[in-house]
DNA sequence: GGGTCAACCAAGCAAGCGCTAGTGTTAATC
DNA sequence: GATTAACACTAGCGCTTGCTTGGTTGACCC
């Protein structure tokens, strides 16, 4: 009745588990899906987690921390203009967004089925992130790059962003990178802005 | 068994199941509750609809059809220089997003839960959107007005739109016409662009 | 070589699910 | 005054759901 740990057997599962969310939806896959796709029985499935919340919880947990972890690695690994930063932190949202992709899929979409317990611990994570995203637009925003209310703008860039899960083809002509720069590129192209 | 048929009674339930969809999801919420919500008793619900697919399909169609409306509406009001029809299209999209915000919410959050055959039904009314965005997306990089490829600005475009149904607040201080201003404001802004 | 423990299983319970069948009730139509 | 159609009700069937229970297995430990 594993709560907090993280053995490699449970983190497999929890990834198998958010395949099977992605395709059906987390109120359509049953615990007997769930233990099918993993090879064991539904019995067994509630040795590693404590309810089928639990697993969704799991899910969006490890998802969030990644993309929290990348982006703090990208900041650090990238240089300190406003226009450094905010390429580094589309191309590491965009990267994460997609290399765990069925994780993330499944906290933009399955958020409001988490239970309160389980929101109020990961909201932190999400707001941690968002407030890394908004410092970079700030930053953005005094050196002139871009324009607009920094609450608006961090909105429509994230909307812009989170929207490509819906259409985005991996084993299409474009990298999750070069989406990231078009972004910016279409933002902040406005050298002789004249207001 | 009404199928097709839009009777008053009818365009009101869709409208009380819409809530319900939104507040549980479609997979949570119960015939009985619907039921419940429209004050009549469950059996009487399959007097209206055929199952319970029929009633998000319902939903969906009727959100999304009035998004088609108020499309050309808006088209049709307004002159027809590449900015204002984008100024045009952009209000449009949020007002509608917004007056019918459960049934886009779900069409949005929903949309795969739909059966083959409704789905490809509501595909075409989705496609003839879609395809008035990116004519007018078109015109705009003619005229100049934003750059980039057609494709992916129709499609950050959108997303920056759509994302606002999570976080908009009409009790706000803004409208959603400023909303779509600033949107277009923030693309648009490039009076020197030098490439 | 007895004890421990994570991992798994078979069986099934109580509750809830979508939906159906059969029966009024009401108000307009002929 | 009989007919019809729309709308609603009661009762419940057949099935699936999340989860529990009580027990087995095999690897590791002192």
């Amino acid at each position: 009745m594993n709560v907090m740990n993280e053995s490699p057997r449970r983190k497999e599962l929890t990834r198998q588990a958010a395949r099977l969310f992605v395709q059906e939806g987390f109120d359509r896959t049953t615990v007997r899906m769930l233990a099918d796709e993993m090879g064991i029985k539904s019995g067994s499935l509630f040795h590693h987690f404590r309810d089928k919340q639990a697993i969704l919880a799991a899910v969006i947990e490890e998802g969030t921390q990644n993309a929290l972890n990348m982006a703090h690695q990208a900041l650090n690994d990238t240089g300190d203009t406003a226009s450094a930063r905010l390429h580094a932190m589309a191309r590491a949202h965009l990267q994460t967004l997609h290399t765990d992709r069925n994780a993330h899929v499944v906290a933009l979409y399955e958020w409001r089925r988490l239970d309160p317990a389980a929101r109020s611990h990961l909201s932190h994570l999400r707001d941690a992130y968002e407030a890394l995203w908004e410092s970079v637009i700030d930053d953005a925003l005094a050196a002139g790059l871009i324009h607009g209310d920094r609450f608006l703008v961090s909105r429509f860039v994230m909307g812009a962003l989170n929207w490509t899960v819906r259409w985005y083809d991996p084993e299409g002509k474009r990298t999750p990178d070069e989406l990231a720069n078009e972004l910016v590129a279409m933002l902040t192209r406005l050298d002789g802005d004249k207001h």
